[in-house]
DNA sequence: TATGAATGAGTATTCATTCAT
DNA sequence: GATGAATGAATACTCATTCAT
């Protein structure tokens, strides 16, 4: 497990750093201090080891809005959706980065990804009796994906001044 | 001229469909229908055509917002530029495609190219007594870049409620 | 010895198909649900796996001819000869596609093997009375190697007109 | 023309001696003293190349047959084809040695090759009375062929006899 | 300006083989 | 006897780039 595990770590990071095509099954395999061939034996393919990564990706971002998932006050969802790319370690800074970079590229978009969260906040702008809770839904989800990315460009520090506005916007301001 | 031109647009249009890495000058030679080697007396590189076509880009981009850029009034302004998204005609597409995707590639990413914009948002925003023009403005053009990005991909029409709403919000309930 | 037999069945199989080098052991322990790594232990390599299909080849070959060597009657020799090569069970034509192939490789060419039979046959037609017995023993040899590849190709029926004209010139036509 | 066919050369050398699968493009272009790529911008894939000299040999088989082709005697169209194997220059020799090689290979095996001479020897054959020209010329064709291999594999000298005894047998034994 | 011929370094992937268990 | 993990060397093929014309 270990060797396997090293070859998705090294993967991860040089995919997200650099870029899928831009980063060799040899420079992998040297990050990781495996032979190239090894990387064959375990993912049959260089996309096939990029589609492993992928669905870790996925995993971890269920993980991280699991929380905004199962809470049951629209308010607090909303909220808490705001706080949680705030919240991610930076451990997992290059799943995040991965997943933007990946959306750029054609054979890899998956719009679904995102929908169970989109329809969760849906709901809670209808609960607060919002006028186009649908719109203002996706809104936000943009904006958020908006600032993760300046998160993982710049770091957290300087973003928070866009957490607390889009509370005051969303949540204060009645 | 015909020719160099020609290799600008095989380049572009495959740059923003595949991505740099994903190209070979061999395939742009053969869709521009030129040898490579042309290639590489226009352009010196394959990164050399790719900044070629970057300086267009970023000179189209210029020419779109020009308009708001010259504006004087604080309200026209942000609607002029909610409009603008939509109103670049497809031809350009292309163009807009490789500068969000170019984004994603650390080796060309340069922030500076929007600021002047930024900064007319951010004085509009100031001259209609907003708390935090900068941020406001900040936020707006994170919007409309993620719209921007729905619109090159699914097309315009399923993205004029977006528009609508930014127009209220920004304009409407003053 | 159930592995053992497996590995050497789906190589044989395979070796008469496509060819020694064309087959890689990857694909051998996959036709003989065995691990790769038991190739190697019970043959050392893949060419140890081939000399040892080559033995058996060898084998069966003596087996086939056996009859013919043990005829006294030197008319009789030639005929059961001739009908030997019709006689010979489907389930052991891969035997004999492999044997040629490999003649075709000068790693493993060894014209021996048929030396003994040509004797035999060389003895029969000085029996006769030939004139160059060691001559027609071999065109005869060699004119039934050529009907076999027919047989191993095309199936047994539409050769039996060779059988019957070698019948006709060698024994009928004194 | 002049590297493309040091490509040839070193493919047909090559080919003929160790055989398709066992000659690895990077030999070849050793061989050839090219670059590796070479091969490729020339002949697009290592199929493309023997392709390319298979085409090669079937001209030069049918060159070798041409005056058996346009022999008018009966009689001497028979002649000439048993001697034509005996007159082929051993420069030659690489060509026919791979068309015999190929023959094993299935993907390349194509028996409509020799239809055309055989065609010329089944009307020699009616021509001369016999009583099933169809198959003594199918026959002869594969003495020929067998014979042909031992002058590829020992050289013409030992073969003569061979040769002698076909046409006593064809056409002094009337 | 334009190209065809040529290549060195790299590309993903497969090879036969070894070894610890 | 049997395997899963591992690899160095090779595999066919592509890359961006150069150069003579």
């Amino acid at each position: 497990m270990s060797r396997k595990n090293d070859i998705l770590d090294s993967a991860l990071s040089l995919f997200a750093e650099y870029g899928f095509h831009a980063v060799s099954t040899a420079r992998i395999a040297r990050d990781a201090h495996v032979s190239e061939a090894l990387i064959f034996r375990h993912f049959k393919s260089k996309r096939g080891l990029l589609t492993a990564i992928l669905q870790d990706v996925e995993n971890r971002i269920a993980t991280v809005f699991m929380e905004v998932m199962q809470e049951e006050d629209p308010r607090s969802t909303i909220e808490k959706f705001i706080y949680t790319v705030f919240d991610i370690d930076e451990s997992e800074h290059q799943f995040w980065t991965l997943s933007f970079k990946v959306k750029w590229d054609q054979d890899f978009y998956k719009p679904e990804e995102m929908k169970p969260i989109l329809e969760k906040l849906t709901w809670a702008f209808g609960e607060l009796g919002r006028e186009h809770p649908e719109i203002e839904a996706d809104m936000l989800q943009q904006n958020i994906e908006s600032i993760a990315i300046k998160v993982l460009r710049e770091g957290k520090e300087g973003q928070l001044k866009y957490r607390d506005h889009l509370i005051r916007k969303y949540l204060e301001s009645q």
